[in-house]
DNA sequence: TGAATCGGTTAACACTCGTTAACACTGGTT
DNA sequence: AACCAGTGTTAACGAGTGTTAACCGATTCA
């Protein structure tokens, strides 16, 4: 019932972030830690972390970016900002907006974590383990088991996410490079070779309702259609 | 040793509770069936039964008020409350301290008895550990005890301990890297196959219930999911 | 029409993990 | 001391997973 909670920290100052990985891990919260947006962002995806906090200004991707990526993936995992004195109000409180909220630097731990544990019970109400459906066929994401009728396999880790996306944007397209690199992590030619390879594995897997498709776009990625 | 335990049970709705009597009966428990409070009370004093089953909403006499004249007697019998949906969650809240738990109405009859169980097991132990569960499974970290309706199954030092970071990681990836240098003060080769060994054995100590699984994430770690 | 590119598919490969069993170590018993 | 049971580590083999390679058809555009 009370599991530990997973947070993601994204703080590209090393002493800053590290202080405060520690603060928060006194206060029992299981605290990864990424120097950049584009680490941040592998973390969450590997984790399924439960809230993230993020700096604003940030090599490689910064916070707001990261944040927007993350919300077409997931619009109620709260995202606290940390942000300087120089960030506009305005600019800052669009992005409150959802599960969102901020800080403005320099904080106190207390006042960190008092954030935390409030978001934090906001949403613990709601679960996440809903079974979606594709045509005939039952998905379990965090099992990673697709059933059809009364039939069951369990998928890889890699079949389970990209099925996992294509879902999400059922009847859409999802864009070739978008999707590489949240799972690759890199968009390069090898990645999208192993992308195209498990497309072939999951068009295996779905075609006992032949009412589903993958349907390439070429150039721009795949549509999964039903 | 384990002598049948014996249940009363109180539900006006004659044939949810005759549902509800036969089904716990398979299980080996012994039922006693009231269709009031008044009556419930009455079985309650003579036959002191190990835990009560109580439908909130009853003529005579509700299950809140029932409750609160047996608490004067006996403050650690287990009372579970059949609520309806109407109940408001923060007035059964208010039940659930102490040796209570509720559950909404409709409810499946495997989640009766995995509460029963639970419970039953917890004042077994009695307070100085709290149990963990797992599916319908309850583990005692401290005693080192797994157990499946009515069989216990001892655990070793490395399994419990194994097991108790999974659980209380439950639906998140638990990090490799992280769990060996916990456990086993080092991340290299040798420990990191001992780790699977143990992973192995927890899978085949779990599989009774098989909507628990242990899910290997590729190069990250592991992912108990229930 | 022909060249270039993209994607579909299969298979080979490297690596990780699953599983079983043998082994070593510990502490307790006879 | 010899024995034993329980626990955890090491070894060995096989299965599973994901990447790379190779070949081919399909599509696009000059």
């Amino acid at each position: 019932m009370d599991n530990i909670v997973e947070i993601v920290l994204a703080e590209d100052e090393p002493s800053l972030g590290q202080i405060i990985k520690e603060s928060l891990e006194t206060r029992n919260f299981k605290v990864h830690l990424a120097k950049n947006g584009e680490e941040a962002y592998a973390l969450y995806s590997s984790i399924s972390p439960k809230l993230l906090v993020l700096d604003v200004m940030m090599p490689k991707k910064d916070g707001f970016t990261l944040a927007k990526e993350i919300r077409l993936e997931d619009d109620t995992i709260p995202i606290i900002f940390l942000t300087a004195k120089s960030q506009t109000q305005d600019v800052v409180e669009g992005f409150t907006i959802g599960g969102n909220d901020y800080l403005k630097k320099p904080f106190s731990m207390e006042e960190l974590i008092v954030r935390i544990n409030n978001l934090l019970h906001r949403t613990r109400t709601q679960q996440n383990s809903e079974a979606l459906t594709v045509g005939k066929y039952t998905f379990d994401f965090p099992k990673q088991t697709l059933t059809f009728e009364d039939e069951s396999h369990q998928l890889t880790h890699r079949e389970a996410h990209l099925l996992f996306h294509l879902i999400k944007n059922k009847n859409q397209v999802l864009d070739r490079s978008m999707i590489l690199k949240k799972l690759w992590g890199d968009d390069d030619f090898f990645n999208g070779r192993s992308m195209d390879v498990f497309i072939t594995k999951l068009r295996k897997k779905l075609k006992q309702d032949d009412a589903i498709q993958i349907i390439n776009v070429r150039g721009f990625g795949y549509k999964l259609v039903c």
